[in-house]
DNA sequence: CATGCCATGTAAGGGGTTACATGATTTT
DNA sequence: AAAATCATGTAACCCCTTACATGGCATG
């Protein structure tokens, strides 16, 4: 999966690994994060794949940078993936309701703290979706941005959506904990 | 993960791996699935660790049986992880959020096709929240109903508005989409 | 002087997925 | 007779996470 993303994003321009990771924390890391290693190691072995190249670049003052391109076989790779469409659904992970789920057993006044601080969490996601991300989307530098725009803000939309009613849900269940 | 879900339904009572894989299906894997696989082959991970033990059980005209019980170390391992709260949130990794933000460079047609099937897959879930998952809940055959399905209706909960919002979102990306 | 940011990597391990494999019983 | 359900396992692999590791520059 994260070939695809960087795959996505070097098809808009070449770029370090580096700046790959920064896209997806502020982009992509919503529904699909990734860490630094992984990034660095997947981009190594798609060029082992010639899916991208890559080059030093060293400027005066700075650290080493090694830019990576697309290649033509790793466009097809990219249209490849988009054509196939998804005939699942992703499955969800979410280890909260694992936990919920056998909290039965539990000291109530736990599982009580444990939803409340989950909703400060929440609800902080749920602000930086709506300042941050949102900024960092609108003001960004690729190469045609209304084309783009209306996909990414789709994907922020759903963002804010769950977040809602995940602190919908915990006000819920708080509320129930309670009056147990 | 799956190793505190095994767990915490070996805490209700003895039962095998094909059982255990049964009760997921129905209750958690609608927020942590499993395959066969790797409950079997977690199941003897965790003997050889002492949490649970295991017997073999036949019956006539039954295949054989490995029915396998939580021991005291067990019981120990699963309060341990459910008595340290969870202090992050679990991140999603939603595949059809990857591919729309991608989506531009698509043909606009084949994404409609995709949101609109995955607009069904969604709808059916949640009929299905709605009728054999709630139903599977409440005639549980466990001993305390009356203490855990309060949190097990509250893990269905957060599925039912999950699904809820995913459609409203699809529909309002694929209204989006047709106006393009 | 210390913290944080820029920048890139390696290595070990864990958890989960896919595929392979078998065999009996029950239902259609 | 075929398909579905019951029932248990192994093996290879892949992806991801965590930890280790380095080093320069800028800022407070």
């Amino acid at each position: 999966m994260i070939q695809n993303i960087l795959l996505g994003f070097l098809n808009y321009h070449s770029m370090t690994g580096y700046e790959l990771k920064q896209h997806i924390d502020y982009s992509t890391a919503h529904f699909w994060h990734a860490y630094h290693s992984q990034i660095y190691t997947t981009l190594r072995q798609m060029e082992k794949n010639g899916l991208v190249t890559s080059r030093f670049v060293d400027e005066e003052g700075q650290p080493r940078k090694r830019v990576y391109t697309i290649t033509p076989a790793g466009k097809a790779a990219l249209a490849a993936w988009l054509d196939q469409p998804m005939m699942e659904m992703s499955p969800l992970k979410e280890e909260l309701l694992v936990r919920v789920f056998f909290s039965a057993q539990r000291d109530p006044q736990k599982v009580l703290d444990e939803l409340k601080f989950q909703r400060q969490l929440h609800l902080k996601k749920l602000d930086q979706y709506r300042t941050e991300t949102r900024q960092a989307m609108e003001n960004t530098d690729k190469p045609d941005p209304e084309r783009d725009l209306p996909f990414w803000r789709a994907t922020l939309n759903l963002g804010v959506r769950y977040e809602q009613v995940y602190v919908e849900w915990l006000d819920e269940t708080i509320q129930m904990l309670e009056k147990l």
